[in-house]
DNA sequence: GTTCTCACG
DNA sequence: ACGTACGTGAGAACT
């Protein structure tokens, strides 16, 4: 005997079954498993010639148990009837071709084709393993090649010890550690949790074996890692066992090499079999076909029942799809596609990252269906549209006809929620992910329309989500030679800096960390400390601020902060960000902050410095593309002007009518003095106050930021709502309406949950009360500069123009603009803001245009 | 992963 | 359920 195949039966038969659509002979017995295995076994036979077969089964006898585990099996789902009944019938038809059968109670598949593949290495027999579990692949070595399934059944990846290493990093033995290390659900294997295949090839990689791994675990990076090692090390360790596969030839019993010899011409005792069976694809391609061809009949029968990727699916259904009024799609482990007409649709997808698995990439799939994807008629409801906007952009296609997302509607009806899966929101309606999509929509519509945001949802929300995609895919110009100038600078100063305060500590210590800096400051130099953290002393700006007058070490520190934090996060973090392109692309999170702002993250370009003349040249590195200018437009006071509205109090808007200095006029007012005669000091007092206001006031919050005493406070607020006293009114029925409904509420109808309001805590009762107080003004504010945003994305479109919305920062736009463009992009951008709500104060944008973001303030 | 600190509106 | 201002995100240190 030359080469020995062995066939893990039950993975192929299970795999042709679930990658195949259903067949069955006319008397209604189900085929199609029997289909797909045949075809594999006839393309082995065919390909690679073996002269010896042998097929193995698990046995389905009772389980058996382990004395740490339990239930051996208890991780298996129970096989469907359909393919159940394919078993016997699979195993009569291959005794009638001749080929040898293999199972045993209490042993596995893998485990025989282990013991035969190594009974064949022993003879000088090389093996083919053919199966789709990725378990054999630590029985490959150097005589025993695997096949192992991909896709289904479609595709193979042929393995050898070589391609082992090529693809994970390690050897078959390696694969046991692994396995005893990430575990097997399937297996029942617990291995050690929160590890996964990903941080198991790492350290098996490193370490070789599961001993070694426990033995070095100080070396492993990770707290968590380390603590979860040595927790379950010894766990792991006891399931090496377990997830070896068991080559003990003992369990088997006689079975010798000749009595798995094979012929080809075996094959055709089947035939009767098949044909009954009405599997003529087969008979057709039997090695020794004595049988007539059944005609044309035969052939298109071969073509229906070809075995499709999921490329060349997407092809058959598109038509179907491009037929249905609309759909939903949903991407997990596979691109599920459901129609409204109750259809629904899985085809299998790869991690781009994970070696071993089935089927296509997403971007090969979204290419696929760009037909259905980039056209109005089939609606589409998405889940996370953005995302899938960039998934399609990725395949070069532009989604059209966006019907719904449930991801922000699920954001308006509950903003408060920290997040809003997809899995939870099917899980209601109690049907498989994209299919429930439909019934999700309906249901949330319906809830949306009731709490009175179904325009918000439809005019405001629902467009956001492509003008932030846009945005993202914008990115922002910087210049990165700015940016490298000033690292290197400030390279030099940090570290001056650092020999200074160590110097004056009289030891070397690491500045940035609070607990060191702590000990220096409050121990060794005996400073007085004000307030401790939960773990410390507080060494915040506040505390160093008030030290400054003590020590000359605590000026340095402050120093020492600012320089460090601009460095790393916004010089480093920045330059790190920065894409090939020459530009940053930030992500624009539209269902995070519970007030209806947006966010933005990676990096985040919505704190960018501004405050400090030194933080302020970072934005000297923002620029525009080349030829362009940047239009930045940024709302005055719009926080204030809303809150005047809301409270309808005419004495502030008054002030804003007149074009005044609300601060100096609050001022004025609050302090009872002329507005000329009104002081610096007095000013900032008063400018603290309206954002106090703003922020839902506390006399104690306002002691604190003023750095005066509560009743001082205290006495500045009441004058303030003396003066104002319809913002008084406003403020205590937002709480009263809030306390009453659960939830504060915009202009716009945009709705904030506040559950702490119920709370019997004071403090977060308190907290709550505040929150209901901002959330109207913050969201507000909100609403209005996203209603500007899409306006604004529209006239441009509109009018022509090239410029594009690159950033917001939550009151402020930045538009970059062709040269010839900027004086009638600044007009629009200058409308556009200032048009879009009718509020009983004008709304004010600020419009400036330069080089660089610096130059737009 | 959590805490502290600090950048922004 | 947070010994208090509202809303965010990121880096570094620490656990």
């Amino acid at each position: 005997m030359k080469l020995l195949a062995l066939i893990d039966g039950n993975s192929l038969l299970h795999r042709a079954f679930h990658a195949l659509p259903p067949m069955n002979a006319k008397d209604g017995t189900p085929t199609g498993a029997l289909f797909g295995f045949l075809s594999m076994l006839l393309k082995v036979v065919a390909e690679e010639k073996p002269d010896g077969l042998l097929v193995a089964f698990d046995e389905h006898g009772p389980t058996f148990r382990h004395e740490l585990f339990g239930e051996y099996k208890a991780g298996r789902q129970e096989t469907p009837d359909e393919l159940r009944v394919q078993f016997p019938i699979l195993r009569e038809l291959l005794e009638k071709m001749r080929i040898r059968t293999v199972s045993k109670e209490g042993i596995e598949a893998d485990d025989i084709l282990g013991i035969f593949s190594r009974k064949a290495a022993a003879e000088g027999v090389k093996s083919l393993l053919v199966t789709g579990d990725k378990d054999a692949l630590q029985l490959v070595a150097e005589n025993v090649t695997l096949l192992l399934m991909k896709k289904g059944i479609s595709e193979t990846l042929r393995v050898t010890p070589e391609v082992l290493f090529e693809l994970y990093g390690v050897t078959p033995e390696g694969m046991i550690e692994v396995k005893s290390l990430m575990g097997d659900s399937s297996d029942n294997i617990p291995g050690v949790p929160g590890v996964g295949e990903k941080t198991a090839l790492k350290l098996i990689r490193e370490y070789g074996t599961l001993d070694e791994v426990l033995n070095h675990i100080d070396e492993i990076p990770g707290a968590k890692l380390k603590e979860r090692l040595r927790e379950n090390g010894g766990q792991a360790r006891l399931c090496l066992d377990l997830a070896r596969i068991i080559v003990d030839p003992e369990k088997i019993g006689e079975i010798s090499l000749s009595d798995c010899a094979f012929e080809p011409s075996w094959l055709n005792g089947g035939i009767d079999m098949l044909r009954a069976l009405e599997l003529r694809n087969i008979i057709s391609r039997l090695p020794e076909k004595k049988q007539e061809q059944t005609g044309t009949k035969a052939k298109k029968k071969e073509i229906e029942a070809k075995t499709l990727s999921g490329k060349e699916a997407v092809a058959g259904i598109l038509p179907a799809l491009l037929e249905a009024k609309e759909l939903s799609f949903v991407l997990a482990d596979a691109l599920t596609i459901a129609t409204d007409s109750g259809e629904q649709l899985s085809l299998p997808v790869s991690e781009q990252l994970t070696l071993l698995s089935d089927a296509d990439s997403p971007q090969e799939l979204m290419a696929a269906l760009g037909p259905v994807f980039s056209v109005e008629k089939p609606k589409k409801i998405l889940y996370d549209a953005k995302q899938w906007m960039h998934l399609l952009f990725e395949a070069g296609i532009t989604l059209r006809g966006l019907a719904f997302d449930p991801m922000i509607a699920s954001y308006l009806l509950r903003p408060s929620r920290p997040d809003y899966s997809l899995a939870e929101l099917c899980e209601s309606q109690g049907k498989p992910c994209a299919a429930a999509l439909f019934a999700v929509r309906d249901e949330m519509e319906g809830q949306l329309a009731a709490q009175g945001m179904k325009e918000l949802y439809e005019k405001i929300e629902l467009p956001l989500v492509t003008v932030l995609f846009d945005m993202e895919i914008a990115g922002f110009a910087l210049d990165p030679s700015v940016l490298k100038d000033m690292g290197v600078r400030f390279a030099s100063e940090i570290e001056a800096l650092s020999k200074e305060i160590c110097g004056l500590a009289g030891e070397e210590f690491n500045i940035l960390s609070p607990k060191q800096l702590g000990a220096v400051l409050f121990e060794k130099l005996g400073l007085p400390y004000s307030k401790k953290t939960k773990t410390g002393y507080s060494t915040d700006a506040d505390t160093l601020e008030y030290l400054s007058s003590l020590h000359p070490v605590a000026e340095r520190v402050l120093e020492y902060r600012k320089l460090t934090k601009l460095k790393s996060t916004y010089i480093d973090g920045l330059l790190a960000a920065l894409g090939s392109d020459g530009r940053v692309h930030t992500r624009f999170n539209q269902t995070v902050a519970s007030t209806g702002r947006i966010s933005s993250a990676e990096p985040n370009l919505q704190n960018i410095p501004v405050r400090t003349a030194l933080g302020r040249e970072i934005r000297k590195a923002f620029v525009a593309s080349p030829g362009n200018l940047l239009i930045g437009g940024d709302y005055s006071q719009i926080e204030l002007r809303v809150l005047a509205h809301m409270a309808g109090d005419e004495r502030m808007a008054e002030a804003f009518e007149l074009g005044q200095d609300i601060h100096a006029r609050t001022a004025a007012t609050v302090f009872g003095t002329p507005l000329e005669q009104v002081t610096q000091e007095q000013r900032s007092a008063a400018k603290a106050v309206n954002f106090g206001i703003v922020y839902g006031i506390s006399d104690y919050g306002l002691s604190q930021n003023l750095g005066i005493s509560r009743k001082q406070a205290g006495e500045y607020i009441k004058a303030y709502l003396d003066n104002y006293s319809k913002v008084r009114d406003f403020m205590q029925k937002t709480v009263e309406d809030a306390k009453q409904t659960g939830y504060a509420e915009t202009l716009f109808g945009r709705r904030r949950d506040i559950p702490e309001l119920k709370s019997t805590n004071f403090n977060t009762r308190s907290f709550g009360e505040r929150a209901a107080m901002n959330a109207p003004i913050q969201g507000t504010a909100a609403d209005i500069i996203k209603l500007a945003m899409v306006n604004l994305e529209k006239a441009l479109k509109e009018g022509g123009f090239a410029a594009k919305l690159v950033l917001q920062i939550h009151d402020e736009l930045i538009v970059d603009c062709p040269k010839n463009e900027v004086e009638r992009v600044e007009r629009l951008l200058k409308e556009v803001m200032e048009g879009v709500a009718r509020l009983c104060v004008p709304l004010v944008a600020d419009v400036r245009s330069g080089k660089s973001w610096y130059d737009t303030k």
